[in-house]
DNA sequence: GCGACAG
DNA sequence: ATCTTGTCGC
């Protein structure tokens, strides 16, 4: 796992806004890969004794779901959390679990939005971005933009819409359980990245990717305290 | 001015 | 995210 692009992280809020600006011109909206056979799943979580973060990276295989490979890494906090700038809280320490993979995913399934940013830029855009990696964005709460209501069956969808534009969609991945929302992060298409969601979340409402991730994360947590 | 606001 | 009491829906 290559970065491709490098920028600093230890920035004012400001930088961070045109920064953001500069790096969104990149964002791929279509298919732009290969056969996709490992597919990792990435969460962050908030250490509170030594107010540090903790960055898990779970590896499966793309079709028996499998675990392939784990990493994790610890970091201090070095940006607040403010609504629109996460990605500037999350990633110093998940670029670091990148680093350690033995094996390149071929898709990263996002904790977080990804097109669905008040500049079209979160989370999974940015990780995307700086790798040059397929990114779907898999949020469990709103953070911009509107939709009618959602049939209450597995499978519903509708167009989660801000200013006009098409920002993500509203996906239920299980009957009768809250929709997440999906949005682009990066070289792959809305539909092709909710094709995969549902593909990928056949038992829960999130992504196994996602659950191995936080599983891994929590777990890390509980042991190094 | 007030409320909303990924994790 | 995390903590936690009261309220609501089934």
């Amino acid at each position: 796992m290559d970065l491709i692009i490098k920028h600093d992280w230890n920035i004012s809020e400001v930088e961070a806004l045109a920064l953001q600006k500069e790096l969104a011109a990149k964002v791929v909206k279509t298919d732009q890969f290969n056969e996709i056979k490992l597919i990792a799943g990435v969460d962050v979580a908030y250490k509170k004794d030594n107010d540090n973060l903790v960055a898990a990276v779970v590896v499966l295989d793309a079709n028996s779901l499998e675990i392939v490979e784990t990493a994790t890494a610890e970091d201090k906090v070095q940006f607040p959390y403010i609504p629109g700038l996460f990605s500037f809280r999350e990633l110093p320490p998940l670029i670091q679990a990148f680093a350690k993979l033995q094996h390149s995913p071929d898709l990263v399934v996002c904790d977080g939005q990804g097109y669905a940013h008040p500049r079209r830029f979160g989370l999974a855009c940015h990780l995307g971005v700086i790798f040059d990696i397929p990114t779907i964005g898999c949020g469990k709460t709103r953070l911009l933009g509107e939709h009618q209501d959602l049939s209450p069956i597995r499978g519903a969808i509708a167009p989660l819409i801000d200013h006009n534009e098409v920002i993500g969609n509203v996906l239920r991945t299980q009957t009768r359980i809250n929709p997440i929302y999906v949005s682009i992060g990066h070289r792959i298409s809305l539909s092709t990245a909710c094709d995969w969601i549902l593909k990928l979340s056949p038992k829960y409402r999130l992504p196994e990717t996602t659950r191995q991730a936080d599983q891994l994360v929590n777990s890390t947590i509980k042991q190094l305290s």
